[in-house]
Parts: structure tokens; sequence; C-alpha cells
DNA sequence: CATGAATGAGTTTTCATTCAT
DNA sequence: TATGAATGAAAACTCATTCAT
């Protein structure tokens, strides 16, 4: 009973930070995470140590759930696709998190040891979806990791810290992904970028 | 004749403030910041009455050199190319002034009257820039200022809190604009991303 | 229990602000006061978010009491003396705390919600002895509150600043009482002040 | 031509003080007095040594004022009056500079020699005027200097730091000059205090 | 285990005073 | 001699972290 109290808060704690964060970047107070976690500052320090570990939780939990997508989308989706699915669902779970990257980095969060292995394993899943997807003549071959992350990066970021309406969003990804397919991968004539449902 | 000593005064706090912040973020304190400049703290208030006073005419003086650069191209080059160097003169400055922008968000710089004035003029000089290029079908036409802004703003914001090597930056940005520019325009079998100088 | 212990701080903290304004006027530092109680400076911002704002508790305690006395004095004295004895009384606890007026008033302190409304309860306690004492004419019925009120405040402030030996305040005290009595309750040919026990 | 210039400037430094001491209270800052002197700070400490040795001549030119007036009185007025005249201007005089004393007190002004000399001559001015009106009976024997130094002290800081408009100032004079007054000297009856020309 | 009061180093900002021009 | 830019000590206030209850 006990460990599920303790189970419980450090579910709280973590939400609530993440909300705080969001509002409030990187000076959000620990007393108000607690406040809001509906805890006593005490708590928040019994399960994260210091602040910094607090949000290097935070981040961690997010890359967990992202790496947990790309395995599906290996089983579940086409190699000609599933690249792209991914680097949309990146970019979307950043665009839903307004701002929370720039509070973690603005706190000076540097890699340790669980978030270097979590930076590879992401490595390796992202590979592993571009080569498939190389393979299939979905991505152009002359491209590699190191852009791809560049182009990941940025976008992300711009999802995240910007207040772009949906549609502007998806179509500045069009037109990144018409730079990243082959040539001959798009339709005659180009992607024709969608205008339908934009917003006022 | 003092007019000049607090005139150099002034572009040295601005100097100092721009590498102490781009070294230690938004965290970096107003006395490091003089120390830097060689003045007292008193000087840097005197010229600037806020920390984010001071991180505004950072700001702002950054924008104003982007301007002008805007004005230049727009004479200089022709109109083919000048939306591209323009772009990639944007990015490349962010790149050179590693995590600046962050410690300004961080700062919770608001865009303030003259800020939001010279928003309006960048967005106008970059404007003209795309329409420009669309014109003589560099860019293909159904693409928009929005995107463009979201895809400016990633890049930039990519350059400047990565660190990724110049030739990697300059292959994402190549892939970048593979997608901004009408399929027609890509030279057949696309352009072949560059290897050579990449760094170690 | 801890309770206790945060109500102890806090009344330390109201003692040793009244002791070192007492002392060094207007010009105490936070540090000094929190020092004096023995707590850290962050023990004295948890109990009074401001300076202004501990001044002001110092003020409220010190109102309160004397609003007790008053309510005393009406039950306990007769209408004949009561109000002779509360002016003398709040004189005599401005004289008990040099300075102090002038350290809060130093301090820009203003009328708050609670305040205004003690001044009100303060206003209201005189007034009831005032009448009784007009009733039964002790006071001369040509005075009015607004005359107590500017003598009362003059001689506070005349005892708070300024060093006067206790006979002199007395004396003084009582040529402000023959003012306020009707001619026909000063014994004939005046109250001879006393001088029996005048210090060097 | 220059000397003219030198006192001018003097003079509006010491007029520009006093405006804004009385404004904004001991806080009131070198630059600004200079400002509204329409001078540089330099020109202000080259007629002032310090902050404090301006206060310090702000009093001594009140003083001094007050002196003169004293002597005018004792040729000009007879001895049954002069006494409360003097008493009277210094405190209108202390009621049109609200707060001045309070700022200058505040500011820590300690009595220098000059101030103490002033002093001197202000008791002695003081004492002669309260002998002549003790000698004609227009005052109660048994009164003595110190007692009217109380008095007089309570009565400026009223007028000084309250806000009690004219007619209750007056009244409160009255009432103290009445306790001051022989019992004979009081028309019978008593001095009917005047209500006619209160405001609203 | 949870709580929240206490701590105090650290930061921003102010302002009397000095001094180069 | 006047000026006002520069100085930097001082002071108010914050907040991550600890620890008694």
């Amino acid at each position: 009973m006990m460990r599920a109290d303790a189970a419980r808060n450090r579910a709280r704690v973590l939400a609530a930070a993440e909300v705080v964060l969001g509002e409030q970047g990187p000076a959000a107070r620990m007393d108000e995470i607690a406040r809001r976690a509906g805890v006593g500052v005490g708590t928040v320090y019994r399960h994260f140590a210091t602040k910094e570990a607090l949000y290097a939780a935070i981040i961690s939990a997010r890359v967990e759930l992202l790496l947990q997508a790309a395995a599906r989308l290996r089983t579940a989706a086409t190699p000609k696709t599933a690249f792209f699915d991914f680097f949309t669902q990146i970019v979307a779970d950043a665009a839903g998190r307004k701002s929370l990257t720039d509070a973690l980095r603005g706190a000076g969060v540097d890699p340790k040891a669980e978030q270097s292995e979590q930076r590879t394993r992401m490595r390796a899943a992202l590979t592993e979806l571009l080569h498939d997807a190389q393979r299939v003549g979905a991505v152009r071959p002359d491209i590699d990791m190191p852009e791809v992350l560049a182009l990941l990066r940025g976008a992300s970021l711009a999802a995240e810290t910007g207040d772009y309406p949906g549609p502007v969003l998806d179509r500045a990804l069009a037109v990144l992904f018409d730079g990243v397919r082959p040539p001959t991968a798009r339709p005659s004539g180009g992607n024709r970028l969608s205008r339908a449902a934009e917003l006022p």
C-alpha cells in the first residue's frame, strides 16, 4: 500500500512538473510544482534528488514513449511511411508540450548516463527507420543521420517554441519531406501543398 | 568627448553581454557581464535599465544587421539566389551565437514596441525576397510566408542550440532547400549532397 | 508542534524588529533584524513578505494593545479620569518606543486595510472616552475629536522623537490637560505644576 | 560674475532640495535634486559636501528665518502676545513645510556645530519671549522652558506630519494656549473655541 | 514517509560620491 | 567651474535544499 502511494506521488509530481514547466518556463519553482502535485516539497525531493534530476526524469519519460512508438511503427507500418510517420509524431509530440524543451534546456539539464543511453536507443530506432525507408526508395539515398537529426531537431524546436496553427506546421513538414524524398518519389508536378483546412 | 567614452562603454557592454550570455545562458549575472566589459555594474545599468532591457538591445542589434543584409542582397544578388542566401545567412548568424536566443527567451524578453517594429520589417524583407524568388521560378509557388517562417525558425533554433559541424548544417539546409524549390528547378537526379569537406 | 516553533519565530522577529528599528531607524536592515531574532533572513520573509509588511505588523500589534487598554479603562476607571488616563498611556507608550514611528513613517508604511480598520476602532474608543468625560464635565464641551487627535498626535510625536526626562513630559501633559478641562474643573489658582521629582 | 552664478546655483539647489524632500521624503535622490535645480550633480556636491550637509543647510536657513521673526516680534509686539505669536508662527512654518522635518530626521541629520549654535540662539529667543510674557502675567508662572520646548515640538510635528485643515490646528493651539495661560488670564467662561470658519 | 518551516548563498538593482573631460 | 558618466558598496528579496517534527 505504501508502495502504491509512493508511486502515485511520483507520477503526480512528474505530471505537475511538466505542466508547471510548460507554463512558467525554466524559472518554475519547486514549491509551485509541489503545490500543484498536492504534496509537500519534501516529497518532491524524496523522489527526485534535485531539480535537475526531476527535469531529466521528465525528458526520460517522454523519450521512452517515443521509443515505444518507434517500435510499434516498425512492425505495424510499411517502411515507406514509417520514417515519415515517426518524424511527424516526434514533431507533434513537441508541439503538444509547448516550451518544455526550452525550460529543460534553460535549466541546464545535461545528458546524464541514463539520458545518453536513451539517446543511443533513439538514434538506433531512427537509423533503422531511415535505412528501411532508403532501401525501399522512399528517402533519397544521399541523406544521412546527422542531417536527419538536425532537421528533426529544428522541426521539433519550431513546433514547441512557436505558436503555429496546425496546418502551417503540416505544410512546413510537407516541404521538408519533399526535400527528403528522392525526386522520383514525388508525384509529377510535386506534392501540391494543401490549403483546404487552414484556420482563420 | 565624454560622449565618445560613454558610447564605447555601451558597445563594450553589449559585446560582453553577447559573449557571456552565449557562454552561460540565461543565468548569466550582471556582475559578470560588467566584469567582462571592464566596467562597473553601475555602468551597465546606466546604459540598460534592466537585465531584460540589455537582452532586448542585443536582439535589436542582431536583427538590425540582418535587415541590412537583406537590403544588400536585394540589390546585389539575383532573385534566384537572394532568398536562399538570406535564409542561409540567418541560420549562419544563429549558429554563430550559440544559445543566445535561448538565453533571451529564458529571460522572458517580450516583443516590445521597437522589437515588434523590427519584426514587421523583418517579415517585410523576407516576403519581398520570397516573392521575387517565386516570380523567377526559384521557389515553388504553393509555399507561403507562414511555412517559410516556421522553417526558418526551426533551422535557426537547430543551428543555435545544436552543436553540428558546418557540413552537416549545410547538408540539412540543402535538403530543406530542395523541398522549397519547384521540382523543375532541381537538376535531374536531384542535388547530390556533397560529402567532401566533412569534418571529423 | 511545528506550528508552535513557527509562532515563536514570528514573535521573535517582531520583537527583534521593534528593537532594531528603535535603534537604527528606518534604515535598519532585514539581515540585522534576522540576526537579532536568531533566525535566517528567509524566515523573516516567510512571516512578513516585505519590509513594509513587517513594519505594518509592528504598528498593528502596538495599536491592538492600546485598544485593549481603552476597553479596560472604560470599565475600570471613572469617566472623569479615563480619557486623561488613556491619553497619557498613549503618550507613554510612544515615549517608550523612541523613534519607532519615525522608522515606520520613513519606511512609507501606508494605512492598509487592516490598519485602517484599526484606525477606525481607535477613533471609536477615543470618541467614547471623550464624550463620557464631557458628559461628566471633566472635559470642556467645546472641544471635539479633530482637535483631540491633533493634540494627541503632537504629544505622541514629541514623546517619541524627543529626549525629555519623564517629569518634563508630565508637566507638558499637565499644561495640555489644563487647556482641555473646563475652567471650572481647575482648582482655583490652577493646577500647580509639580517640580519635586525633576531629574537633572 | 562667477560669484553671482555660484550663489544663484547654491540658492537653487537649496530651494530644489526643500521641494524634493517635501515631496519624496528622506529617500529623495541627489540626482533628482540636481535635476530640479537645473544643474548637474557635481554642482550640488561643489556647494554641499554631503547629502547630510545639504539637509543641514536647509534646516539652518529655516531656523535663521524664525530667529529673525523672533527679533522682530520682540520690538514690534507687546510681551502679552509676542510669545503666543512666535509659537504660532513656528507651528505655521512647520505646517507649510509638510514632512520636511521628517525627511531630515529620517536622513539622520545630527546637530552639528553650526546647528547647535543656532539651537542656542533659538532657545535664548524663546526664553526671552517666555519670561516677558510671564512678567506681564500672560503666561502662568509655574511653566518653564523644558515644557515649552516639548509642547512646541509636539505642535510643530503634528502640524508638519499631519494633514489637518487650518481651523483644526487653530483650535488645537487655542486649547494648548488656554493651558499655558494663568486661569485669571482666561476670559470667564473660557475662550470659546471658534467653529465659524471650519471647512467642510 | 510526508510535511513545510528554516536556511542563507546568490542576484538584481539603487544611489551617494568621485573624477575625467 | 560645471557636468554627468562611472563606480561599487549596500540592501532587499528569492529559492533550491535540508531537516526537525
